[in-house]
DNA sequence: CGAATAGTTGACTAACGTCAATACTAGTGG
DNA sequence: CCACTAGTATTGACGTTAGTCAACTATTCG
């Protein structure tokens, strides 16, 4: 199987053979991580970088009540943290969901990369730019589109990320999160993500059993959600194709 | 009047007399600008990076519908689109709210300056987390502060971001904003925003008049919206006196 | 089997939205 | 100076979405 990383970035930039192992040496021996346990706190002072290679774990913030609010979801490919080491402490906690393998690197590790190649500083800083789009893109939805049209918003999201790494085929991919934890992502309650869950499930846009999501029919969910992957700045449509086999687009 | 980038930075790593030169430099003729006028639209290819110098601008996204919602206010020492030239378009609008001065730097000039001074570059990767931790404190506030309170919480927020930039006094700063772009930045409506307004004003939270807002007691304003800064990753608390004058921490 | 976690359902409530009318304000031109 | 206009702010009556509370039903796992 590719390396998530490596897929993701293609999506960025055009990369060597060099860089591929480059990055491919990183992300060699990950460890692995049970569901909910939290890698690094809110007010820890931040250490390393962290990157998913495999499950999906989350950003949070507790609120003094005792409430969480998720404000990103992270997948196969995400680095976490690039360059946090210039700030004293965390402002909010990152945490698994699912099981998960995990690769800490050092900081400056990730600097001897930036150095040795520019297409991977490229490739990082791009990595930070997608991430900033993906929080304006949630700010969105949680402003102005109903609970249903955000859970098809999101669902959307998450099938084009999972699909650039390689985690989700066309119409179908693992779904580990409760009806909990995507209600402290959407800033609704989980009463409200069952009851909206199930008018998707009625109107045909969405299959959701065993933690398996299908969408039947892609476009008329997109449709619905008014899902526009532009925040997500990936340059060609993700497909099936290892890299090495896609056309290559030049920059 | 000492600069606002330079005030801003300071806040984040000890400037040297070099650094602060060539800071200055970048940021010495900026061009006004008038209100709600765009300075780059989504789609857009994004070519320089903008600093404001003075007033107030925000990021928005228009929806298909013609609704707009504010992911970001931008005011002055902010820069906006840092080596967003690495993406094909812009995934937002950029757009004055209130008369601004406007500086645009070529992407080469920030590169320039990075290798320059080392800490210039980790200034500049401390504005852009914090932006982050900015969106994601907004995503806290939609997704799980009552009206009131995410009011609340925004007025803290660009109190201490004015005060950093020698903008605010300690209890009042020029708020050039309508209730509309209010609402579009809290995902409610200006008709809510208004009632909501006056409750603040009743409980003697704060007073608003002419666009001069005043808090007359700041400890019980952040204390009812449960405002904690750390997000903004300040390493002193923001003073009257100028940078010069101030005690200087060492890192 | 029992305990814990996740999902589902119904009745009721609260927060916020919608619509529409009215007032205020600053700027404009006569 | 005044009438006119456009944008902004304010208010009230009413509708809708989502929250709350509480019970009940899977499902998983030891």
């Amino acid at each position: 199987m590719a390396n998530p990383l490596v897929l993701r970035l293609e999506h960025a930039v055009s990369l060597t053979a060099d860089d591929r192992r480059l990055l491919e040496d990183l992300a060699r021996e990950g460890r692995r991580v049970g569901p909910r346990e939290d890698l690094i706190r809110e007010e820890d002072p931040p250490e390393a970088v962290y990157l998913v290679l495999d499950g999906f774990a989350c950003r949070y913030k507790t609120l003094p009540d005792g409430r969480r609010s998720i404000t990103a979801y992270l997948v196969p490919g995400d680095f976490c943290n690039l360059h946090v080491t210039i700030l004293g402490e965390m402002d909010h906690t990152i945490g698994t969901l699912a099981p998960c393998t995990i690769v800490e690197i050092e900081q400056a590790t990730i600097h001897d990369l930036t150095c040795r190649s520019p297409r991977i500083a490229r490739a990082l800083w791009w990595s930070t730019l997608v991430d900033e789009g993906t929080l304006r893109e949630w700010l969105v939805s949680l402003g102005k589109r109903p609970a249903d049209r955000q859970l098809a918003h999101l669902l959307c999201e998450l099938r084009l990320r999972l699909l650039t790494v390689g985690k989700a085929s066309s119409n179908s991919y693992s779904l580990p999160l409760t009806q909990e934890e995507l209600a402290d992502s959407m800033g609704i309650t989980p009463v409200h993500v069952n009851r909206v869950l199930q008018q998707l499930r009625e109107d045909g846009l969405i299959r959701l059993q065993d933690r398996m999501l299908t969408v039947p029919d892609i476009e008329r969910l997109e449709a619905f959600a008014g899902f526009n992957p532009n925040y997500l700045h990936l340059r060609e449509k993700p497909g099936r194709l290892p890299a090495d086999e896609r056309p290559k687009v030049t920059a």
